[in-house]
DNA sequence: TACAAGTAAGTTTTT
DNA sequence: CTTACTTGTA
């Protein structure tokens, strides 16, 4: 037969996108932006523009046609994700709003809602918070009998430590106790058997901690193959930022998800990696070219953030870590003059010191929103916030204690909890403890009743015809109305909160006598919150994985944002952020580095790499403060020493300089 | 026996 | 400010 030829069409377009990718990246994230499939693994120091980078792959990827339900974004936090969305949204349309995206911990509790099942876990799962899970290994360990103080058993939070960082690290715990608590040798076999049941228990009632979600989803990929290419045909596009806090577990459920088509961007900064206490290890990053062979990988090392004297110190500070991996960064802003280190008589003259330089800031036109103060561990700042308020600065504090975590919020919680598990045995004991003149045993023993009931409905039943008698018999049956009255369907979220606080506040008022107001307060805000949340579910989500970090405090000083609010943050929690003006406080050693560290060269780097990340968060500004002869009441230390990493520096790199009072002349 | 209230000490970083 | 332990009370 003859054949007739049709030519090919040489006119039919190649995608057209709208945005100029070379025109707006420089030569290195254009190559990452617009590389699609494969693994590639981006190796993004600091401020090298990664985010950006990020954004533009997502516009890319939909412009190319993916639809965004097909790509994964895993984030840090959730509000990172969101913002990269967002401006990826801007740049090509809404649509990129529903690529899915938030940190792998959300990402797993989605999944397992929907397919826990098949590992035996049921979709109305409670998360437990780090304390939910203290309360339930301290009624675990005084169930076996540890409690009695002549064994000297370690605490319930030291515990939890042992038994999450062997999950995180992926060994055992005769490892971790071997490894980090040699001391606690003796009661390895009573830790097993402790850890064994806290397994179980967990089971049973249907709950998940955190390590959990992760150790659940892992196996959800690995065990089940259809499952596995199920997600895997979903999220065909994945890609993960800040890859050098990644652990173990989270490398495997990568590996899993991608078990299709590989198609895997990791993005991150060994020199950043700061959550080893987390089981994170930057070794993932070194190891990402074995776990996905033929990866591309790609260097960012153009910073677009700070002046150059700004990062020769980063440099200067980096480049001495014990193992360095040859990166240098570059400034791509002119100008800047080298940080300051000023040393302080005391930390209150540190704190005047820092506040003053604050004014001078926002008088130079500087605003308070691109300010910030950074710390190594949370109560660094409380002078500080002290002598803030005296100069009426306001400011908002990220990291340490939220307002979630206070007592009367996890109380309100703990019923709303009980509804949407009724196994949930952590709360019921919560609640029931309320009750005037119910205690542990007493409600130990009405656990044993209730939380055998299926469903809310019979709990509540046996709420009400408990035989015992005591002055809680009326109350138990209060709560048991309460209880019916929130578990409506279609009663809103903040509707529920509000019925709960309305029952819980007599109780509120009779515990907290000398300041319940303050809590009340508290409480309003936390039924604001809740009205904004369409299900129960969802509510309890994010509350155990996303909680708001915002305390009365800010709501309040909020109202008056002329220039926005100061940033008083733990290092922990500035990642990824930056603003014009850093001081970074407390750089003595024994604080910081943490003296808890000082003895072990692996926590001792990690400190050194906290600095590099606080450093790097400045633009312009950066101020560098100690004080000196500090006596420190619990280790009986006194602290006179700059932080050993600012030791020996050049002489240019840092301008030194003594906080004096000024001399009254009147 | 079970609970409440009072006293003495210990505190990194976070999903 | 919270937690663990001690003492006091019904």
């Amino acid at each position: 037969m003859e054949t007739y030829t049709l030519r090919s069409r040489a006119d039919r377009p190649a995608v057209r996108y709208k945005i100029d990718y070379a025109g707006e990246l420089n030569q290195a994230q254009h190559e990452a932006a617009t590389t699609l499939e494969g693994p590639v693994l981006v190796i993004a120091g600091a401020g090298s523009g990664k985010t950006r980078t990020l954004v533009y792959r997502v516009a890319r990827l939909v412009e190319s046609g993916v639809s965004p339900a097909n790509v994964l974004l895993l984030t840090f936090t959730r509000k990172a994700a969101e913002e990269m969305l967002a401006r990826a949204a801007t740049l090509v349309g809404a649509s990129c709003e529903r690529v899915a995206g938030g940190t792998f911990h959300s990402f797993a509790n989605t999944v397992l809602r929907r397919l826990g099942r098949q590992i035996g876990l049921e979709p109305n799962f409670t998360i437990l918070d780090r304390s939910d899970s203290e309360d339930v290994v301290a009624l675990l360990r005084s169930r076996a009998g540890l409690d009695r103080k002549e064994r000297r058993f370690p605490r319930k939070n030291t515990i939890l430590e042992i038994v999450s960082m062997a999950v995180n690290r992926s060994v055992t715990v005769p490892e971790v106790v071997e490894a980090s608590y040699g001391h606690l040798v003796e009661h390895l076999d009573d830790l097993l058997r402790l850890a064994d049941a806290y397994g179980r228990y967990k089971r049973e009632r249907n709950l998940a901690d955190y390590d959990d979600l992760l150790v659940h989803l892992r196996d959800l990929v690995r065990g089940s193959p259809e499952v596995a290419s199920h997600l895997s045909r979903t999220y065909r596009y994945i890609m993960v930022d800040e890859y050098q806090d990644t652990n173990l577990l989270q490398a495997e459920i990568v590996r899993g998800l991608a078990a299709e088509h590989d198609n895997v961007m990791a993005v991150g900064d060994d020199s950043q990696s700061i959550y080893s206490f987390r089981g994170a290890t930057f070794r993932n990053i070194m190891e990402f070219p074995q776990l996905f062979p033929g990866a591309r990988i790609i260097k960012l090392e153009e910073n677009y953030r700070s002046t150059q004297p700004i990062l020769d110190l980063a440099n200067a500070v980096i480049d001495r870590a014990v193992e360095k991996h040859t990166k240098t960064l570059r400034a791509r802003v002119e100008g800047g003059s080298p940080p300051l280190l000023a040393q302080c008589a005391d930390e209150q003259s540190q704190s005047r010191f820092v506040t003053q330089r604050i004014l001078e800031l926002r008088e130079e036109g500087v605003p308070l929103s691109d300010i910030a103060v950074l710390f190594r561990s949370s109560f660094h700042s409380f002078d500080l916030e002290l002598e803030l308020s005296r100069a009426d600065i306001p400011f908002v504090k990220r990291g340490g204690f939220k307002f979630i975590e206070t007592a009367h919020v996890k109380d309100v919680l703990a019923h709303l909890r009980i509804v949407a598990n009724p196994r949930d045995a952590v709360s019921w004991h919560r609640v029931l403890l309320l009750l005037d003149g119910l205690g542990p045993r007493t409600a130990e023993d009405l656990l044993g009743h209730v939380t055998g009931a299926a469903y809310l409905q019979a709990a509540t039943e046996v709420l009400e015809a408990y035989p015992r008698r005591g002055p809680y018999t009326k109350e138990l049956k209060h709560l048991a109305a309460l209880l019916r009255e929130i578990a409506v369907e279609g009663l809103p979220p903040g509707e529920k909160v509000a019925r709960v606080v309305a029952f819980y506040t007599p109780m509120l008022r009779h515990l907290h006598r000398d300041d319940f107001p303050k809590r009340e307060k508290d409480l309003e805000h936390f039924i604001t919150i809740a009205s904004r949340y369409r299900s129960l579910a969802s509510l309890l989500s994010d509350m155990a994985l996303e909680p708001p970090s915002d305390s009365v405090g800010d709501v309040l000083a909020a109202g008056d944002e002329d220039d926005g609010l100061l940033t008083l943050s733990t290092i922990h929690s500035a990642k990824g952020l930056e603003w014009q003006a850093v001081f970074v406080l407390w750089l003595v050693d024994g604080r910081f580095p943490s003296y808890h560290n000082l003895h072990d060269t692996e926590e001792m780097e990690e400190e050194r790499r906290l600095l590099y990340v606080s450093v790097t968060r400045a633009k312009r500004h950066l101020h560098l403060s100690y004080p000196i002869d500090i006596y420190d009441r619990t280790t009986g230390m006194v602290l006179g020493k700059p932080s050993r990493f600012l030791e020996g520096l050049p002489g240019h790199i840092l301008s030194e300089t003594q906080v004096i009072e000024e001399v009254d002349t009147r």
